[in-house]
DNA sequence: AACTAAGTTTCAAATAATGAAACTGGTTTT
DNA sequence: AAAACCAGTTTCATTATTTGAAACTTAGTT
């Protein structure tokens, strides 16, 4: 009576699979019982199934469970089609290397920010990012430029998501401070990191906007409090902003789905 | 009573899954029902499914799917805990730096290559690779490598699962030189790509084996033939090999770094 | 030897998947 | 303008799979 999962039996095996991944570490099998609402042989045989179809990792030898090599091959798949990374490629190599600094691309995931590209330039900045990794929308350049250009209503659905939480003395640590932000942030066309996620690291981010003004993703120079300051970032803001008009620009010949349905006739 | 597919329900999807990956490029419904062995309310539901789940994105404008942003979170996550990539990332950063030219790390994925990390350095090499690619063991150097660590069981099992297919004039054509140049590069401890995948592209190949001498994955230093030669490339055969020694190492102690101990005394 | 906890198997009942057929809504042909 | 066609979608009785309480097996304690 009580459906607690959607989808079926597939829907089901998924849920336990972001479990696994969810965990961040090699998992027991009892480890996941304890906080799963499934049956012990149910639980069981989905891990089971997932161990058999590569989805999971099983090492005998501590009994855990990680997530299996197969995602990666697939994830390739996803990277080159469903993503702006293909078309960005070229552009953000080049940023990186006119810039000399780490370059990110990103892009919005449900109400999280998802890095789907990143360039080391020069001294290479040492925080923990890599493509697949995500990351909170509300404390990072990417996040917020991306909220920024959302329409209203899409905008407002994503920050009553986040869950705010002060990592450094410089996050925005409510949903009003953020709007305060986010208006800066369009009449500026660009927003900055100032410490918000990790202590140290600072960034100037850029959307990368469609034709029509939908937000496809944002671009992002980072670097640190020793080596340089916002102002300094903020020059690179022109070669930012020609970057993402070219990447742009090659998105409009490329096809890759619309998150958001719906609006392709609307705007 | 045929039973055409392991793992119920969840087998069946995830096939579908591969079969969207497996084009390659946005693809209809009816593509897939057409090389499909479901019938196409099954089928049908299967893409609804995936596509709810997020592991297949919708464009709706041109009616195809691809592979979902879901992938590339759930890879991320499997990248850092199941492949080598995380512990072997400062050393390829060093050899990349040291050698100027383009670095791969890669793992056996059942018979295949899985690229699983890439640093490009000084002139990137032109070619199509990535982490989370795929490729023929047979004409790779990572891949000869590989198999010719490979127990002889093992590597007679992925041996003939090759597909031989002359991509160059150089390429190893029967699983017969397959085998005789498995022997010289297990003598050598190092192997090379001689153009074998790609005109012009030539590697050096080192395995990563474990201390008890299991294949564990690979490391390749590639360049072109306009650049260097073989004997260039075998110049890198110290550095690669002390790249490798490093890796082996830290994977012994740093694979699994919540589990202490205990178990560190076996084998 | 008895106890315990993690992991595994069993099997009748409950539930979900299946697929032939029929339906829509576009587009092309007659 | 009607008919045929095709891609995609829905229906529903039939069939097969999933489900989970309980029982069992191991291996590690006490």
């Amino acid at each position: 009576m009580a459906r607690v999962t959607g989808d079926g039996t597939v829907g089901k095996a998924l849920e336990v699979l972001d479990q696994v991944a969810a965990f961040g570490r090699p998992v027991r099998f009892s480890e996941l019982l304890a906080e799963s609402s499934f049956p012990k042989p149910t639980l069981y045989r989905f891990v089971q199934t997932l161990t058999n179809q590569q989805m999971l990792a099983y090492d005998p030898e501590r009994q855990t469970y990680t997530p299996g090599i197969r995602l990666v091959r697939l994830a390739h798949a996803a990277w080159e089609q469903s993503t702006l990374a293909p078309v960005a490629r070229a552009h953000i190599d080049a940023l990186s290397k006119a810039v000399g600094e780490t370059v990110h691309l990103a892009q919005l995931d449900n109400a999280q920010v998802l890095y789907i590209d990143k360039r080391n330039a020069g001294q290479p900045v040492e925080m923990y990012s890599q493509a697949g990794k995500v990351g909170p929308a509300y404390c990072t350049g990417v996040g917020k430029v991306m909220l920024a250009f959302l329409d209203e209503a899409a905008a407002e659905t994503v920050i009553e998501q986040q869950s705010f939480h002060a990592f450094t003395g410089y996050t925005l640590e409510t949903a009003d401070a953020l709007r305060a932000e986010l208006k800066d942030i369009r009449q500026n066309g660009y927003g900055f990191d100032r410490e918000e996620h990790e202590p140290g690291i600072i960034c100037v981010a850029m959307p990368i906007l469609s034709t029509n003004g939908r937000v496809l993703g944002a671009l992002s120079v980072t670097s640190t409090t020793g080596r340089t300051n916002l102002a300094g970032l903020e020059a690179y803001v022109p070669i930012l902003k020609e970057t993402a008009n070219n990447i742009t620009r090659d998105a409009q010949n490329w096809s890759f789905p619309d998150y958001n349905a719906k609006e392709a006739t609307r705007i």
